[in-house]
DNA sequence: GCCGTTTTCGGCCCGACTGTTTTCAGTCG
């Protein structure tokens, strides 16, 4: 029983408890903060169980302790056992129906007993939710629209797609003279991996009437693109864009920006101990302003920006990346938060494809697209023979390539560069597809998992440390080969797989196509206070692919990267020259081990 | 259920919006 699948119980623990009848929030937050707590905890979980070290971890107090430790030792939890057996399934189902909570779940279940959604949706269609006492024709229709709205679109989106239609959305908006400042918030801000919707806050002047806000609202909710209107209002309009997710968009006067702004950017984690922070510093937080409190009066504090508001509150700024309560807030009050990688940082593509495998361009077409894009050099790694779905590489194919390479570069002397790699497959049993003498022929050797995803999380992971092990094992790519809302990663110890590549120098890459983000930025955190060093790579199959570097960065950033922790932010002569003492330290370290 | 630089009890972030109600409960972010 490792972190994460207790972690899961005692969030299960807090879904089931919200509805119970005589729930208390403040214990169902209990619940949900000792499950952030336990997953940002450091070391295995059975070991810590053993030596008693989870005391005095915020968050866990003795009867939390004790769940974790029943769950560990005996493998379930016996509160949760009771409470999914007193809790029917359907009231679990309701709560993704959108404006239904578990006071208005409790009082339909009671009334009406429905056996499934379907049900619900009929008992509304026959008039009953209305008729029950706090219900209405309004409240019956929501949820009708509700269960629709369930069964038409999905509950959350890549980053990517939502971005994508922000970007319309906000691009189209910018036009608007009335508009003084515009922001992307919520997560998508803060460059989560998914996110459920979009929120957009623009500002008007002080001075602006309701004409200036209508017209806004108005241009708005007449995008192309917009399946439907579901509120229009003179602060607030709402409404479905095509691809299914729902956008809000919130206008406040300029001087409430910043305040706004940090409201709808959240994360609702990151602002409760915020606005602790403030209460015992004499102050508190809305989404108006940050006001200090005297004799019972609130005295605006005025914030022209949003650092304006951590500045008040003795705070260094923190990046939106950055807000999800994992220790943002103690870090900045020390001033020990990291100056996070930018874009601008970064010098070269490691991990594209050519048509040498089953990219779609040659070579030369990879190379100019990166000059393009300002970078200057091209970590090429098609992928070996193993992955012949992919069109990997023979042994006699890697040296045409690498001839070609050779006529390229001399071609292309003080330009640009282009470094020879391999996306080499790991075997079933953790060996690597090529052999050693061919191995270090390249600059740079980049593993990864293509076949056998159902092992156990023993055999999986023991696969991957014996790549890891190889001393021409340069960079781990797509760890876990999760696809986001797809399919799962493989089962295995990622904690151990992050510990041994950080012990052994060995890098792992965050897989910056927006279906991966692998490695997950949870554990590009852990593993940068281990030293690990994480590369950012397109995996591009396409010049087009190159510009998923921007995912990435969104990732490294959420994992506190700065650029000395992400090697392609290196010139190409620093990078080989890193990558040779990589492989020289780890063969000097083998031979000793032999 | 957690937590403590006045506290071991009594707080726990905070306000908007909506709908159902005549003063508030539920939900959301």
């Amino acid at each position: 029983m490792d972190k994460a699948q207790v972690a899961s119980m005692l969030e299960e623990i807090a879904s089931l408890l919200a509805l119970k009848a005589d729930s208390n929030v403040f214990e169902q937050r209990a619940y949900e903060n000792a499950a952030r707590a336990l997953n940002s905890l450091d070391g295995d979980l059975t070991q810590l169980v053993e030596q008693k070290k989870l005391k005095g971890t915020p968050g866990l107090g003795a009867t939390l302790i004790k769940r974790v430790e029943e769950a560990v030792q005996e493998g379930h939890i016996a509160i949760l056992n009771e409470l999914r057996a007193n809790t029917p399934a359907v009231k679990l189902e309701m709560m993704r129906i959108p404006g239904v909570g578990p006071k208005k779940i409790n009082a339909m279940y009671d009334e009406l007993h429905p056996k499934s959604i379907a049900d619900l949706e009929q008992a509304c269609k026959d008039d009953k939710v209305a008729k029950i006492p706090g219900f209405g024709k309004k409240t019956q229709e929501k949820i009708l629209q509700g269960i629709a709205f369930l069964q038409q679109h999905a509950d959350r989106f890549r980053f990517d797609v939502a971005f994508t239609e922000a970007e319309r959305i906000r691009a189209a908006l910018a036009t608007l003279p009335e508009i003084v400042r515009l922001e992307v918030a919520g997560s998508l801000r803060r460059r989560r991996e998914t996110v459920k919707d979009i929120d957009m806050v623009v500002s008007v002047s002080d001075g602006a009437g309701q004409d200036e806000r209508e017209k806004i609202m108005t241009f708005f909710t007449s995008q192309p693109g917009i399946l439907s209107i579901t509120g229009k209002g003179l602060t607030k309009s709402s409404v479905v864009l095509a691809s299914g997710i729902a956008m809000d968009l919130r206008v406040v006067s300029d001087s409430q920006f910043p305040s706004t702004l940090h409201h709808f950017t959240g994360s609702r984690e990151h602002h409760i101990p915020l606005r602790r922070r403030a209460q015992n510093m004499g102050m508190t937080i809305n989404d108006y302003g940050l006001f200090k409190i005297s004799d019972g009066s609130e005295e605006l504090i005025p914030c022209h920006e949003e650092s304006d508001i951590y500045a008040a509150l003795n705070l260094e700024y923190i990046a939106p990346e950055l807000r999800e309560d994992t220790g943002e807030i103690e870090a900045a009050a020390q001033h020990k938060l990291p100056k996070l990688v930018e874009q601008s940082d970064m010098r070269g593509i490691l991990h594209a494809h050519s048509t040498y495998s089953d990219g779609q361009r040659t070579i030369r077409e990879m190379v100019d697209a990166c000059i393009e894009r300002g970078y200057s050099y091209l970590g090429l790694s098609d992928h070996s023979k193993a992955a012949a779905y992919a069109g990997g590489l023979s042994e006699d194919d890697v040296r045409r390539q690498w001839e070609e390479i050779d006529r390229l570069n001399a071609e292309l002397k003080g330009r640009f560069r282009i470094l020879k790699g391999i996306e080499c497959d790991i075997l079933k049993d953790g060996t690597l597809d090529f052999e050693n003498d061919l191995l270090a022929g390249f600059d740079f050797v980049i593993v990864s998992i293509h076949s056998n995803f159902n092992l156990t999380p023993e055999e999986q992971t023991r696969r991957m440390l014996r790549a890891i092990a190889n001393p021409y094992t340069s960079i781990i790519a797509h760890p876990t080969g999760r696809l986001l809302l797809g399919r799962a990663g493989y089962t295995l110890d990622m904690e151990a797989v992050v510990d041994a590549a950080a012990r052994e120098g060995v890098c792992i890459e965050i897989n910056a196509h927006p279906s991966r983000l692998d490695l997950d930025w949870r554990l590009v955190r852990k593993g940068r206070e281990k030293g690990l060093k994480v590369p950012i790579g397109p995996d591009a199959h396409t010049t087009e692919g190159l510009d998923d570097v921007f995912y990435g960065i969104g990732i490294a950033r959420k994992g506190w990267l700065s650029a000395e922790d992400v090697p392609n932010t290196l010139e190409a002569d620093e990078l080989l020259r890193f990558f040779q003492e990589q492989r020289e330290r780890r063969l000097k370290q083998s031979s000793v081990a032999h």
